[in-house]
DNA sequence: CCCTGATGTGGGAACGATCCCATACGACCT
DNA sequence: AGGTCGTATGGGATCGTTCCCACATCAGGG
């Protein structure tokens, strides 16, 4: 292995120049910055990471901990994270908590361990006093996705569910349905109950409440659509819109609703939340609410950046707007529609 | 921080024997290694990675390259890759190629650098001489991804194409398709090619050959399988199935037959390759042929382990089957359908 | 002419672990 | 008694950087 001694011998100066070339700092003439860069090429010299860490206790790189690698939804946000990591020259070290606790402290306390110089976290749950403690101690800074009220957070992002459901929402009453069932994804999540405050407020912009409309809480599975669906259209057909609490859930209420013979969006509108990769892909294409996932993971590994560069963030949270997408899945109900 | 050398104050030992506590080897009594166990317990004490890493020339520490995190597809092999490396106690340091050579280069030796003990790489394009070189100097073992003929690599898991593609083809051709046109990815992806071959196979074995069926090569997008249709059904039906060479170009396929007024399977019949994610929501579900992408990210990733473990590899390339999912979109020809 | 401050350079002590080597002791064999 | 071997322990060099400090030189001001 060649090492900065190598190239300080080549050079004909000492380590600390060398050194001092590289992280381009302190004085250097311009002969010597010169023959060093020259005795680096030669050389093909390229600085130890193992050592530079050790000395300087940073490692250019970012810890990302995320819910799932392997959903399209979060491999998105990933992907924002990824790229602004290596825009700006650091490394992604990832790992999943896949909705455990246990599993995703491992993998912080592991990040750290690992002299992460910030962390990325999206977790299902609140971090636990003594973890808090481990990355304090660290001295890293942190960056939540998804959730701004975690108490070791520097910065959080989040998409604007509310804002988002509520456009959703009035979409579905402005077309003139006024029966409607929310199938939402569980108030464990904030996420969801964050929905269900923004289809309340395009309620009440209409002089209508909660009572008017049917709220389901489920979970944020294909499943639950499905059997949500069978349940609530077993004998006759109550309502001429669904808004599912996310992509999955409408894809299963989607599969139901066929197989029950309702035609979609003529006989039952379907809305969903997220905007998947997927949702095009659905018969008819998937009206829905767009989440800026990849976004999301871009700004917050650009927060994370500015905050290791030893800037203070103008914003410490950032609310991502959330856009509707319209496509062919909701129609005016049936009954009104005397066009 | 607290280092070995405060453990050592308080367990009363050297730091070696601290050293060999952690490492579990060499020899300690039973009496010591209790009191360095629980000195460690007491201080809260974790080892210095850095420190660690620049002596012994190990990180623990496993490079990913794939082609692109953000898709679902790739996503998938990425969480097999990070499961396994996750049970050893190895982090998963990841970057993305997208495809591009000189990202992918970029991205290799960024990873190298890192002191990665192993790389999994998933590439679109042939390794530079240059860039081996960098690997074979560092001397760290290398799993392809998707190909097998590269020179550094020490392991390969592959998907077996021609088998999965043989299956389906094997698989229209006993419902009694002959009019068939293949929608391949284009020739110079190697998957593409494999597939081909073993439609071949499929055709050879009932005494065919590839100029009785159409092959067509385009790109593995759905924007392909839409224009395809488009042009290829202008006129006439001049084909009783197609066989998209994966599921985005299925997807694409079917959209378009539908707007030609082609029912599914009855009109014309469709399969596709990959099993995504929305294979079984499009309408009727596809019929497809499964890679099981995240099993391949975890084989890899093992196969890599092993490695690392000083174990010599009894299987140097390892060929995962692909499985055909019958669903609906596949039914025998019209003409030949007299039940 | 001395002092100060800016510019330029090298020496060498850290950083926190690993691991080689020296040493010590008891058991057992010859 | 002396030698060998297995077990147990500590000392300290070492990994490749960074960065503090000492020192040198030179210009400009008092």
């Amino acid at each position: 292995m060649v090492t900065i001694k190598d190239v300080s011998r080549l050079a004909k100066v000492s380590k600390s120049t060398v050194s001092r070339v590289i992280a381009d700092n302190g004085y250097v003439s311009e002969t010597k910055r010169r023959a060093v860069e020259e005795a680096i090429a030669t050389l093909g010299y390229r600085p130890n990471t193992m050592a530079r860490g050790l000395r300087s206790n940073r490692s250019n790189i970012i810890g990302g901990v995320v819910l799932d690698v392997t959903s399209p939804f979060y491999a998105q946000m990933v992907g924002g994270t990824q790229q602004a990591c290596r825009d700006a020259g650091k490394g992604l070290l990832l790992s999943s908590g896949f909705g455990d606790t246990a599993e995703e402290e491992r993998a912080i306390i592991e990040l750290v361990d690992r002299s992460c110089d910030g962390l990325v976290l999206n977790l299902e749950n609140p971090i636990r006093r003594e973890v808090a403690d481990i990355i304090r101690a660290a001295g890293i800074p942190v960056v939540m996705v998804g959730a701004s009220d975690y108490p070791v957070a520097d910065g959080a992002v989040t998409v604007d569910n509310a804002g988002g459901a509520e456009a959703g929402m009035a979409y579905l009453l402005d077309q003139g349905h006024r029966r409607i069932a929310h199938l939402g994804g569980g108030t464990a999540h904030r996420d969801s109950r964050q929905r269900v405050r923004g289809i309340e407020r395009a309620l009440e912009a209409r002089g209508l409440t909660l009572d008017d409309i049917n709220v389901e809480h489920g979970t944020f599975t294909e499943q639950y659509g499905y059997d949500a669906i069978k349940r609530l259209f077993a004998h006759k057909a109550p309502y001429t819109a669904i808004f599912a609490g996310d992509d999955d859930i409408a894809a299963g209420a989607v599969l139901a609703l066929k197989e029950l013979g309702y035609r979609i969006p003529e006989d039952v509108s379907v809305i969903g939340f997220d905007d998947n990769f997927h949702a095009r892909h659905l018969t008819p294409a998937l009206t829905t609410v767009r989440q800026p996932i990849g976004e999301v993971g871009r700004i917050a590994a650009e927060m994370l950046l500015k905050l290791l560069s030893g800037h203070p963030l103008e914003q410490k949270s950032v609310i991502v707007p959330a856009e509707l997408i319209v496509r062919g899945s909701v129609a005016a109900p049936s009954g009104s529609a005397k066009s």
